[in-house]
DNA sequence: ATTATCTATAGATCTATAGATAATGC
DNA sequence: ATTATCTATAGATCTATAGATAATGC
């Protein structure tokens, strides 16, 4: 290994440190919050010294933005691929909903609830809420040729029935994952009016899309 | 008015100093967050000094608890109130999200995002989160009366939905709050599986049972 | 020579306490 | 005398920078 030895006698991890810290402020960030995590915290369960985080982050914010800035984009190119095939838009939205809560479902820490940061707001990740506004709009979109009236309402719903998932997360283990994120898509379409007649259908017609 | 006058040559407002401190803390702890809001920022946002504001709370942690504790105890008597009529458990449950939903939409600031704070998880809280507790068991105890299989599952979708509100809220103001709520405890009574069909007759003995 | 780390520290906070002071009330 | 406020400050942080050092690579 180049450079100076760790003063923990450690050595970097599987990746390399700037991983460790990535790693190491997810975790601390969503229990503790951002501005309670301080860049010693964050060095120091990483196993190296405080100052040595700056030799990979500009900051603290840096380090913050490249976690968030993980998060939406998968769920963006989701909804990008639904929306250049052929289907029906219940179906779709299952697919996407499936999607996300998978997502806000996997890994370790609970990386959405990143989202909840109060920090978030400011300008300097401006370029993130941008991007979850985006996928609002997926929702929106596909929402619209579902229901007749209050389109807005139904996405705003539709779309806190999926990151409600953050919440729940907080408090309890998921332990089926992939079965709590086919309840929370057969909820979505519910939310928006389907008769669970058509479920079976349309959960199909999902999984199918999912693949593509 | 009794005791030394504020530097600021404001006189306390429409209530007294310690009601200031508590508007002062919940906008910011709202906006700002916990750690990264300063006792010199509530104080000098109520009109005082930084030092006074410990004649009123013992300290920081003190003021949330007490704004903390404020935001559950409507939903809690509800619930209540609710498990001692005579009714069905779907109108219960709709009255129910409709009743914490006007509550989450209420209020000049968005109150429910203090739950979303990471101190919350600190022991010092563990009161505010045992009643929490007791609200969702609420939602469960309904929830399973009216689906068949995964009532957990239902509980944290419903109470996710619910919750929801106070993601959506914070990135836009919900112009018609009756409206809202009343979307929303629908889509609730959808989410477990109540058909469209039904929705007429429920809403209105939900509407009902309200006003106990 | 380059790199990854370290130690040390300046300067800016922030919380909570000690004790003074300027009102009213008795 | 009591109360609500103030000023001042101790002590504990915390972030970011400066500059030294211990490896490898050439």
């Amino acid at each position: 290994m180049v450079g100076r030895p760790r003063a923990t006698g450690e050595s970097a991890g599987e990746r390399d440190s700037r991983q460790d810290l990535l790693d190491a402020a997810a975790e601390l960030f969503v229990e503790r919050g951002y501005a309670a995590t301080s860049t010693r915290a964050v060095a120091e369960r990483a196993g190296l010294r405080q100052a040595s985080l700056y030799h990979y982050f500009a900051g603290k914010e840096d380090i913050l933005a490249v976690l968030l800035e993980g998060t939406v984009l998968p769920s963006l190119r989701m909804a990008g691929a639904l929306r250049e095939q052929e289907g029906s838009a219940a179906a779709k939205l299952w697919a996407l909903c499936r999607f996300d809560l998978e997502l806000l479902c996997a890994g370790e820490h609970n990386l959405g609830a990143l989202y909840l940061l109060p920090e978030v707001s400011a300008p300097r990740f401006a370029e993130f809420r941008a991007e979850r506004v985006e996928l609002k709009e997926s929702y929106r979109a596909l929402v619209a040729q579902l229901v007749e009236t209050d389109v807005d309402t139904s996405a705003d719903l539709l779309f806190g029935l999926v990151e409600g998932v953050i919440l729940t997360r907080r408090e309890k283990s998921i332990p089926d994952v992939a079965a709590f994120a086919e309840a929370g898509a057969d909820a979505g379409v519910r939310v928006v009016g389907r008769a669970d007649a058509d479920l079976t259908v349309i959960r199909a017609e999902g999984r199918r899309l999912s693949g593509f």
